[in-house]
DNA sequence: TTAAACTTTCAAAACTTATTGAAAGTTTTT
DNA sequence: AAAAACTTTCAATAAGTTTTGAAAGTTTAA
């Protein structure tokens, strides 16, 4: 296989990822792009390369820097902006469980605690059913939690040695 | 807050969650209302008390089912089916992780590998950085993949129990 | 065998999300 | 101060996904 055909089924492999964890696939296809990329590159290199317009361009940019997984670099003499991606895949992984945590994680966490609390007669079968999913979601959702927050703080080798250390 | 309307949050709520993680919304709100019923339901109840129609009702019935997250119980004398999920949520955890491993994880493992048997000219930049990061995305998946095997095999109190020792 | 009870299918419609591209905005150069 | 180089915005539109509901299919009962 070719150099540019194996890296366009890399884009379209990691596009195709992204969009079936809810992240937008151009999104994912424009970091791809970047993280294979010897080079930092304009905007009209990215629009060119995956023949995306303009607009779409330059939000989905934005929205990579917003998640911390690219960055912007000046070169001096020009007026042209460029980007490039952080390469080391554990802080990607890392940027990534931190963004969604703080997207999806935190409100539900809020939603279930409150619902724990919701008080009721221990007789009611509806009740008890309920008290007891919520109460054992609420466990689960608490540990991923914790395990997560570990993991942001976490240095590579320490997280995956520990973890491989156990899981052998 | 009364029971009910902590049963519409909570299905609202995980509702959104699925949406956001790629999971069709009804089907994480239909799983929703059959882990907080402390009885098996029918489709007519279920299109009922989410107001859905009666195709969506069966076909998200059928992935919920496709999914091992909920059952299908027969009632003596009633030709009827009733639902009813799974209410274990590690058991629930575990084959939510099974199904998207088997469906996401497993087939970008394969194009990873693929890719990263790609031969070039060890000089050419284009190729050491497409190269680098192939490799190094390569090995977390195959860490994800391997974390993940394990904690398909694992049991409650152990799988948590090591973690957390750890994690503290 | 016919009818009733129930389940499944699927094309069309509704809804949601992503993308375009032209216009407006900003910064730098002349 | 005007033009050039570049970036951002956003309403319109396209693309993708989910849902509907009526019709077809299946199973059981009479």
């Amino acid at each position: 296989m070719e150099l540019a055909e194996a890296k366009s089924k890399f884009i379209e492999a990691w596009g195709k990822l992204g969009s079936e964890w809810g992240i937008n696939r151009t999104m994912a296809q424009v970091h791809a792009l970047l993280l294979t990329s010897p080079v930092a590159m304009t905007t009209e290199e990215i629009m060119e390369a995956l023949s995306i317009s303009r607009g779409n361009a330059n939000m989905t940019l934005r929205d990579l820097i917003g998640w911390g997984l690219i960055e912007k670099q000046h070169k001096a003499g020009e007026r042209k902006e460029y980007f490039f991606a952080e390469k080391d895949t554990w802080t990607i992984a890392r940027q990534v469980a931190q963004e969604r945590k703080k997207r999806e994680l935190d409100p539900i966490l809020k939603v279930l605690n409150e619902l724990s609390s919701v008080k009721g007669d221990e007789k009611d079968p509806e009740y008890k059913t309920f008290k007891t999913s919520i109460t054992s979601i609420n466990k689960l959702a608490g540990n991923v939690n914790k395990t997560l927050e570990t993991m942001l703080k976490a240095e590579e080798n320490w997280f995956w040695g520990s973890i491989f250390k156990i899981f052998k």
